[in-house]
DNA sequence: ATTATCGCTATTGCATACAATCCCATAGAA
DNA sequence: TTCTATGGGATTGTATGCAATAGCGATAAT
């Protein structure tokens, strides 16, 4: 995964506890109800257990990881409602921030053009690196809603796209679904230009049903994990 | 303010701090942009530095405070574009929540109409403690968002609720304003109660946008903060 | 064989000590 | 006067040590 290079270093070793530990959650690599020890991930760190607990108390926080008293933190498994908790709230809410991107006028769209045409090459790549394609959908996404105007509403989709992460999405998709992705990128940049938002909703709405049929299909075939 | 019996004492010192840190930012006892230092916190609430960090660290991923390297944490600082997004944000998905609710059948009505008449009690008594009709506003809306099924939607209102506690808003409603706030209660429990979603959506619509109008006055008579 | 009790071990919770960093004031030079 | 360098104090960041607790296995009694 790409490190996201928010506040460049704030803080070493809370924050590389913070990254090392999400990014293995969010990899898969650390399965859903797997119990984390302080020490273990301290000592493969490289760090004490202090910034651990920090990190984790965070992560807990953001929803990736649970709490028990006295008995420590496992990684947070989620459930098929789970997923669709969370694409119906996010069909809810995100094509109407995008629809308000695109009235601002105000998207990035150089950076929308350069991230969509990044995921064209990752795609078109001999080996295909989900996890960079997540994360690069991710930003997509995010700076979108960045221009939507309304920081909450950023915020909260923020957290709702990384759940879909833990699922592995893209690596589930079928060529077709891929590309039919992909295409929904461009023609949300070019949306986004014209400054039509009911075509930038529209656009949004189809995006994320479509995603959410590809990834309903796998989540039901895989029960609960 | 109404500790929230949610996980009992989940965690002696920590949860103490937590609580002890988030009643101050909510009661505007810290106001926005203030410092908070750890040694001060600690010996205030009597426990040492390393669960106050830990109770910090997760008030900033929840959004009261902002962590700054090396400098310490202050109390997050709203201005008006974040109310209005907040608000705009919850008129958006709280109405559809409370349909879904309606349509479930699941709501606690019991407890909403004790919930509705308390907040009744709270306003006719001689000294009114806003305090306590916030915790009951909020718990109230809360029950309403459990029983739309959608967890991840209950989540995100609860934090965007929490914004306009610390505007004190009920503190500024005009007599009128707040009788008119009680009577939606309980207008939203009969519509629940019937099992009409669009009754109790629109109801929900109408109870946000009175709220957001009443508290838009008093936030831009206040310009930042 | 089953169950209950007790103690051991692994692990978390908390406190304290020390290191690193930033700021601010102060002094000196241009 | 103003700008810069430097040093002291305050504050955060991290590590470590000890206390508390829960889980688990062993042992014994029924």
């Amino acid at each position: 995964m790409i490190s996201t290079p928010d506040v460049a270093d704030e803080g070493r070793a809370v924050e590389l506890a913070y990254r090392s530990i999400r990014s293995q959650i969010l990899s898969g690599e650390q399965a859903g109800g797997q119990w984390l020890r302080e020490s273990e991930l301290a000592a493969s760190i490289g760090v004490s257990r202090t910034p651990v607990r920090e990190a984790l108390r965070q992560l807990a926080a953001e929803g990736l990881v649970r709490h028990e008293r006295n008995r420590g933190v496992q990684v947070q498994s989620w459930t098929f409602a789970d997923l669709e908790d969370a694409y119906t709230l996010r069909s809810r809410i995100e094509p109407w921030g995008c629809g308000l991107a695109a009235a601002s006028g105000q998207a990035d769209i150089a950076e929308l053009k350069r991230l969509a045409d990044a995921m064209d090459a990752v795609v078109a790549a001999p080996h295909q690196d989900f996890d960079v394609l997540t994360e690069l959908n991710s930003r997509f996404h995010g700076t979108i809603l960045q221009a939507s105007g309304n920081e909450r509403l950023r915020a909260v989709l923020a957290s709702l796209v990384q759940l879909p992460f833990v699922w592995r999405t893209f690596a589930h998709y079928s060529p077709a679904e891929l590309q039919r992705s992909l295409t929904h990128h461009h023609e949300l940049v070019d949306a986004l230009e014209s400054g039509n938002s009911a075509w930038a909703e529209s656009v949004m709405r189809a995006h994320i049903q479509s995603a959410w049929t590809s990834v309903r299909r796998e989540a039901q075939a895989t029960p609960e994990q």
